[in-house]
DNA sequence: CCCGCTGTGATTTTT
DNA sequence: TCACAGCGGG
């Protein structure tokens, strides 16, 4: 039964993984195997005897969730593996909710709206609500609101200050949403809390369920999630264990709180707590240089990493003239460490920046000397209509209420429902509080219209009507019928028309495609989780296919890794440039403003623990900005590193003296540079 | 429906 | 400087 090894594990991870009950605050620091410790812990419970199905793990992303399913699985027999509750966080609620939201005025068959969604109706609100002089950006509204619902007085129940332009838009949308009987992703947290914290009898029964809770990444919770951990913890003292690390803690800008794992005995009183510092990832110099800088954090749990790596390479600390030359820098040791054998591939490489728009520059300058590179994040995904225009015809057959939704696709393709008539069914669904679904049947309604708008609003009804009763019959095939849905309306052929070029019109169909291959898997691999089941999925999961793609696409191309400090965190590369270290940028100016000082040192801090074997420090004398020179000062918090493990470089020497045993490669290597760009 | 003009603003990003 | 959103005209 117990067959997998706990000898795998060093001291400290033996002790985080069999101290299993009770409150258990695990501090892993950068690298430490917290992922091995997480999985390891569930595979010992379940040796134990603890049933799966009793045991909660809450992760983040669905990268990290799918990760732990997939380890846990080959740690223990599949089918146990299986019953333990591994998800999101979001996941979690949203199967609270589909359960238990009537209690809250919500019917089960909700939708959930991403953000592009809400923006829409936050600008419909906005326009709708705001005086002349008023004026309040769609997106800051978004931010504010989301910030609001994050605050415990709007969790209490309260409601919000409506003297307040932002207020009065809160409140419509909140009001907007509950009649649309849809919810957005602060919602799935905040309903998920209300429902537990003011239905006993909810709340009991899903504290029955699961007897051990674990969460990962526990610095980036924010309010909602830590009050969604302590109603769902059983027992007293209850098996609560968090996993975390408050110095990468690098998300308080969207609402993550620190003070979750800082003052963790707050809300979980008398913990175990256990430190994970041996790393086993980056060379002693690299730790080093780390600890120095992230000890003069003042609110922090002190951890000290350490490795059995030995010492290694030198951090390198560069001044650049300017980010040309600091691009030179980066570009001339691709090539000296690949020609001298310290590096292998270009994936090997990462460079590391505080702001996308630094990853412009350096995408350039590599693509320009042909080294192959690859961006990760960036605004590459919000940009798939036609994904989206499908999930709104099926979203629509679910929830006859959704008239976001509806209004996606009343008139795709064009069917002679132009803003007019749509505007006068608007007007009608507002005058007898009805669904816009509701309002294409209402004779009185179809009374008002022309004779060809009412035929076309009827047709658009009944092609509903009938696809809602063919996905829900039983046995339905719901890829089929979504198929036959895409024919009849011709889907496809207006994909090509709306496309510019062939390329993209493929491209686009085959997203649909796509995706309709996923339903039709769904489907057959979990036969009871309905085309709700897989529409949740899409919603909360919506990089799946994309990261597919994307990792198919690493995979034939491996290029130099360009990524900013928030999404490199988890990520490892044996060579590291960290660039733009300059007061301003690293911190940011905006950090000193906002007091957030600390968290800038944090994603420093993240960015020097990304390295295995090699570290560059760089920054510029001067920098391009908004189309200007202007002087930069190199980081204040380069003067906090430890300066034992540091190598100045004097990069004129570097680039204008290449070294003798390489020189046929770089000179071969300059050469095309050169030439790359003119 | 699409194109071009103008004004604005420019951290980080997942669910 | 440059990208993009919003708007008005053809």
């Amino acid at each position: 039964m117990a067959s997998f090894r706990l000898f795998d594990l060093n001291d400290a991870q033996r002790a985080a993984v069999t101290q299993t009950d009770g409150p258990v605050l695990i501090l892993a620091g950068a690298g430490t195997g917290k992922t091995r410790v997480i999985t390891a812990r569930i595979a010992y419970l379940l040796a134990q005897g603890v049933e799966a199905r009793r045991i909660l793990a809450v992760t983040f992303t669905n990268k990290a969730a799918g990760e732990m399913k997939e380890r846990v699985g080959t740690m223990v027999d599949p089918d146990a593996a299986k019953g333990v509750t591994i998800a999101t966080f979001h996941a979690l609620c949203v199967r609270l909710l589909r359960t238990d939201i009537e209690r809250l005025g919500w019917k089960k068959n909700f939708s959930i709206y991403d953000q592009g969604d809400c923006l829409g109706l936050i600008r419909g609100i906005i326009t709708r609500t705001a005086a002349r002089d008023e004026k309040l950006e769609p997106n800051a509204a978004q931010s504010l609101i989301s910030k609001l619902k994050n605050d415990p007085r709007i969790a209490a129940g309260k409601s919000a200050d409506e003297s307040t332009l932002v207020g009065a838009v809160f409140t419509r949308y909140q009001a907007e949403l509950k009649r649309l009987n849809a919810v957005d992703f602060d919602d799935l947290l905040l309903l998920a809390v209300r429902l537990l914290r003011e239905h006993p009898d909810a709340r009991d029964k899903w504290r029955a369920r699961f007897h051990y809770l674990m969460v990962d990444e526990f610095q980036d919770t924010n309010r909602l999630q830590l009050d969604l951990v302590s109603l769902l913890a059983h027992g007293s003292p209850p098996n609560v264990c968090v996993v975390g690390d408050d110095d990468q803690s690098i998300y308080g800008w969207r609402g993550a709180e620190v003070a979750n794992i800082l003052e963790f005995e707050r809300h979980f009183p008398q913990p175990k707590i256990l430190k994970l510092e041996q790393n086993y990832r980056s060379t002693n110099a690299i730790l080093h240089t780390a600890n120095s800088l992230i000890k003069n954090n003042p609110r922090r749990r002190p951890k000290t990493l350490w490795s059995e790596h030995g010492t290694g390479d030198k951090v390198q600390l560069v001044p650049a003239p300017n980010e040309g030359e600091e691009a030179a820098y980066v570009i001339n040791e691709i090539h000296r460490r690949r020609a001298a054998g310290e590096a292998a591939d270009y994936r090997d490489f990462a460079v590391i920046y505080r702001t996308n728009a630094q990853g412009d520059f350096f995408e350039r300058e590599l693509r320009a000397v042909n080294i192959p590179c690859q961006r990760i994040g960036g605004t590459s995904i919000l940009d798939r209509r036609e994904v989206k225009d499908l999930l709104a015809f099926v979203a629509c057959l679910l929830n006859a209420d959704d008239d976001v939704s509806l209004l996606r696709i009343i008139n795709l393709p064009p069917r002679g429902l132009g803003d007019n008539a749509i505007e006068r069914a608007l007007a009608h669904s507002m005058e007898k509080k009805t669904s816009l679904f509701a309002v294409l049947g209402d004779p009185e309604f179809l009374a008002t219209l022309s004779a060809r708008t009412r035929a076309a609003f009827q047709q658009f009804a009944m092609l509903l009507d009938s696809y809602e009763s063919r996905m829900l019959a039983p046995g339905a095939d719901y890829a089929a019928v979504a198929g036959a849905l895409l024919d009849e309306i011709g889907f496809f052929p207006e994909l090509r028309r709306t496309s510019k070029t062939e390329g993209e019109a493929t491209a686009r169909e085959i997203n649909v495609r796509d995706l309709l291959r996923d339903l039709e898997r769904y489907q057959r691999r979990s036969p009871d989780g309905g085309l709700r089941g897989f529409i949740d999925r899409v919603s909360l999961d919506r990089d799946r296919q994309e990261e597919k793609k994307r990792e198919e696409q690493e995979a034939a191309a491996s290029g130099v890794t360009l990524i900013t400090l928030h999404a490199a965190k988890g990520l490892e590369f044996p060579h590291v440039f960290l660039v733009g270290l300059e007061e301003g940028l690293l911190p940011h100016e905006r950090s000193r403003v906002e007091g957030t000082i600390d968290e800038e040192r944090r994603l420093f801090y993240v960015g020097i623990t990304r390295a295995r074997r090699a570290l560059s420090l760089s920054y510029c004398a001067t920098r391009t900005k908004w189309g200007t020179a202007a002087g930069c000062t190199p980081s204040s918090f380069l003067r906090e590193l430890s300066r034992d493990h540091l190598a100045h470089v004097n990069l004129g020497q570097v680039l204008n003296a290449p070294a003798a045993e390489t020189s046929a490669r770089s000179h071969f290597s300059r050469l095309r540079e050169m030439l790359g760009q003119r």
